[in-house]
DNA sequence: TTGATTTTTTACCATTTGTTAAAAATATTC
DNA sequence: GAATATTTTTAACAAATGGTAAAAAATCAA
């Protein structure tokens, strides 16, 4: 059940089993059918969510557009942050890619944890750390690479991303419209 | 000497007196001359700074290029995360744009901070959490606006930046060369 | 399966940004 | 202050990406 979180934060923090059994009974189980939302724009978003199963993406409107800021990875954390941090209403969305099935903690019963457990407080650190690193990446990418090579690299990065998600969300995550990733996929395609 | 650090920690956590009592004694004041590095290439990140004075860049080597991935902001913490989290060789580099004066702290003695004082290991987290909310930000930036619309946010969120930062590391920045940024400024020149 | 809807691709032209090289402006050093 | 080095600007052309429109392909729903 909780192998899969389990092994993602004894990456980070080594926690005892008390402080294991402390967690679970805050931990409940949600399912979205694709395409369904976990948070709508102008909710405040309340939960964090780890993704035991299936993709989801986080996005907001900008002139019509959906742009997409995050494809979940598998087994990762997801939440609208900006709004659960200050409770404020969300301005980013997000919504089921694929069916998903996700383990979800309230605001309100993370913050009690993080205050009892010093060692939880430091998985919520070392989580942002870990986020916020790897976002640098991603501006690294934006500022030295093509559109092409930020495709390529995400591909070998998350092969899997690529069997279950549409191009169109893919493209905005890659800053690029669906029509420009149309193109450099037909002029890969010719390469090797 | 404290009042700046003092107030961006408030901000997002409340500290008691004696909480603060015993950070001072772990920090140490180091003055860079504008040039000096906090962080060398290769380096391992010892050291959290919060720039009391002056600005840092964050970059790396990239091809030959300089490619700057933070301009450190007045009163703001700045460190070569990747390196400091790992304690590996740091392929990012944090040099000194303007004389600076930093407040800074070892790893080792902000672990042992963050391992005694539960509300300490929560200003980690919201540090943290604060920082990758503004570097998502930055993300949204590069995907739906122009190299023009970012320059001209930059300047209204950093007026006092564009007094003392060379334009070329503005420009590696926004993620355009120094020649785009140059046609970029004439450009809007001439608007009003 | 069929018809409707959504997604992806194609094509053409416009705009933005990069590249290269040189000139001009500014800062630094002796 | 003159000489040198660095930064910024300019210009012409090249490459990458966007915008629009429409067709083709894929997917979904009855």
């Amino acid at each position: 059940m909780y192998t899969h979180v389990k092994s993602f934060v004894s990456r980070l923090v080594d926690l005892s089993e008390e402080e294991w059994q402390s967690a679970y009974p805050l931990i409940e189980i949600r399912k979205l059918k694709k395409g369904e939302f976990l948070v709508r724009e102008g909710d405040i978003a309340q939960y964090i969510a780890f993704t035991q199963n299936g993709y989801l993406r986080v996005f907001y409107n900008h002139d019509g557009d959906e742009i997409t800021r995050d494809i979940s990875p598998l087994h990762s954390f997801v939440t609208a942050l900006p709004s659960f941090i200050s409770q404020t209403p969300s301005f980013e969305i997000i919504q089921a890619i694929t069916d998903c099935e996700l383990l979800t903690i309230h605001r309100d019963k993370l913050e009690k944890l993080y205050n009892s457990y010093i060692n939880w407080q430091k998985v919520g650190r070392r989580v942002m750390e870990e986020m916020f690193v790897d976002t640098q990446y991603r501006i690294y990418a934006f500022i030295t690479q093509t559109a092409e090579v930020r495709y390529k690299e995400m591909m070998k990065k998350f092969p899997d991303i690529f069997l279950y998600v549409p191009l169109q969300y893919i493209a905005s995550y890659l800053g690029i419209t669906s029509q420009s990733l149309s193109r450099l996929r037909k002029s890969i395609q010719f390469e090797d």
